[in-house]
DNA sequence: TTGGTATATCGGGAATTATCGATATATCTT
DNA sequence: AAGATATATCGATAATTCCCGATATACCAA
């Protein structure tokens, strides 16, 4: 875990604000309901909903997923992305102990 | 605080490892054992160990600073920073919870 | 195979950050 | 008052980030 890529990864309102909708894909993304939340909420709902370019989003996703934030998991042409709780309380602890 | 804020002052090697520095003011900062720590480290000191400029060094404790991070005191021609160890818990805690 | 849809990558202009040297300000000493 | 010391601020350039449009890639459907 870099921790200067992780911090600047959550330096961007746009970016803290898509954690946060993963926080509760099923409230936040309800167009995504007959697909199931189980790899997360694919690409394009996030871009709808973020109001940014897709290729912003696409790279907002990246860096996110580079940094450990978030997974993701390819279903045909879909990728779903997800948070990675683990990371959240590794940063949690390494922020409270380490930093 | 503004999230955005701190992490974007997180984001830089060099002001993480000042951050860290800062923990063990007496370890890190022996030359200061005269003035004792009670109001932190002065910026001079945390200069030289740094390697940057005295303008550089400042500016990083101002962002720091502004950031919540760290707090200052001016005693005399001195001006000692320190960290604030609350903001630190709350971002434990935010990162923990809210994020 | 042809076309349609979803996502990733590339190239770029504007905005921000990193870091410096020079200068200003505040305080201390004499 | 005059110089010395510590810190802050200013101005500048290089590097990075933000965010876009265009294009490439992967997969699906007919």
């Amino acid at each position: 875990m870099d921790h200067v890529e992780v911090f600047k990864a959550l330096s961007n309102k746009s970016r803290l604000q898509i954690l946060n909708w993963l926080k509760e894909p099923q409230l936040n993304f309800p167009e995504q309901a007959y697909n199931g939340y189980e790899h997360g909420v694919c690409v394009g709902q996030i871009q709808v909903k973020a109001g940014l370019t897709q290729s912003t989003i696409s790279e907002y996703l990246s860096s996110l997923q580079r940094a450990g934030l978030i997974s993701s998991k390819r279903v045909g042409q879909w990728t779903y992305y997800k948070r990675n709780e683990e990371a959240f309380a590794a940063l949690s602890k390494l922020i409270e102990q380490e930093i």
